[in-house]
DNA sequence: TCGAGCGGTTGTGAAGTGCAACCACCATCT
DNA sequence: AGATGGTGGTTGCACTTCACAACCGCTCGA
C-alpha cells in the first residue's frame, strides 16, 4: 500500500503533496494573487522564491494534477491554470490562515485576506471557488449577477478598515 | 519585517510552522492518537519516522510553544501535550484530511477519520477541541455530561460501516 | 539589430533526510 | 547484586534536497 515509503492516511497525503516550504505559498499567488505566469510568480512573491524552485514546484504542480501548463511557444509566455484539486484547497487556505493570524506574528495588512475569508465563512469560499472555476477552468458561475469575491472581499475589507479600532 | 527571510503573511507563517515532512504528521499522531510519549510516536507512526528526526520536531514544536515537555527525569517518561496553539489545528486537520481524501488516492480504512469529521463539521470540531483542553491543559469541558468525541466517532464509524455500499 | 521580456537551466555549497548503531538512566525481576 | 528491558534521546555517515547567483536560448517590438 505504501507509495514513497509513507501511508494512505488522507492528512499525509495532503502533506505529500503540499508538505513542503514553497508549494502552497506558490499556489497562494494563483489563487489569490492571480498570477498566471512564470515571471509573475517569480518576482511578485513576497517571499522571493528562486527560479529553480519555482520551475520544479510547477512542474511537480502539473505532474500531481493540480496545474495545468498551457504552452504557448518558446519565449512566450506560458499560463498556468488551477484545476479542481487545487481549487479545493480554497477551505485549507481559510483554516490555515486562521491560524496563523490567531497564533503565529503576521504583518497586520497581509493578515486581513485571513481575516476576510474567516468572517466570510464557507459560502463566500464556495463564490470564491466558483469565480476560480469560472477563470481558469471556463466554466460559466452559476450565479453571475452576483457580485464577485473580489468586489466582496474589496467591500468588506473598507468595512473593516473603516470600524473602530 | 522579515524575520527568517520570508514574510508576515498568516498563510506563510503557518507554512512555516508546519510545511515540512514530518511535524504535521507528529501533531496528527498527538492529536488524533493520543500519543503522549517519544517511544509511542516513534514506534505507533504510520510512516516511520526516524528517532532523530522525530527528537527534532518535537524540540522545535515546544520551542515554537505548539507543545509543552514534562520532563520527569532522565530515564522516565517524559509526556509532551498539546498548547491552545496546536489545539487550535484540528480545523487544519480537518481541512487537510478533507481534501486528501477526495483528491490523493487514501487507504479506505485511513480515511474513515477525516470523513467523521467532515460530516461532524465545526460543532464536531469545537466539542473535540475541549476534549484536548481537557486532556492536555487540565481545563474542565463546558458541558461534560456529554458524550465524548472520541465516543462520538466510535458511534459515527459504526453507522458508516454499517450504511449500504 | 538590438534590447527587453519570456520560461527556464546550470553550478555550487549549505541544509535537511534517512538509516543504523549507540548511549545513560531507570524500574523490575531473579 | 546482576541481568533485562524500557525510557528519551545522540552520533556518524551517505544521500538527497534546497537555495542562491549566474547564465541560456528564444521571441517580440522598436
Amino acid at each position: 500500500m505504501r507509495q514513497d515509503g509513507r501511508s494512505g492516511c488522507p492528512i499525509n497525503r495532503a502533506v505529500e503533496a503540499l508538505g513542503d516550504h514553497w508549494t502552497l505559498l506558490v499556489l497562494r499567488d494563483i489563487v489569490f494573487g492571480g498570477r498566471r505566469h512564470f515571471r509573475e510568480l517569480l518576482n511578485g512573491s513576497q517571499e522571493g522564491i528562486a527560479s529553480n524552485i519555482l520551475a520544479d514546484r510547477l512542474r511537480r504542480l502539473v505532474e500531481d494534477g493540480m496545474l495545468t501548463r498551457d504552452d504557448a511557444g518558446r519565449g512566450r509566455r506560458a499560463t498556468y491554470s488551477l484545476t479542481e484539486s487545487s481549487i479545493a484547497l480554497v477551505p485549507v487556505f481559510a483554516a490555515l490562515g486562521s491560524w496563523g493570524r490567531r497564533h503565529r506574528e503576521t504583518t497586520e495588512a497581509l493578515a486581513v485576506r485571513a481575516e476576510l475569508l474567516e468572517v466570510g465563512g464557507p459560502a463566500l469560499w464556495a463564490d470564491f471557488m466558483d469565480e476560480l472555476r469560472e477563470q481558469h477552468l471556463g466554466v460559466a458561475r452559476p450565479d453571475p449577477g452576483r457580485p464577485s469575491v473580489r468586489e466582496r472581499l474589496a467591500a468588506a475589507r473598507a468595512e473593516v478598515e473603516a470600524r473602530p479600532a
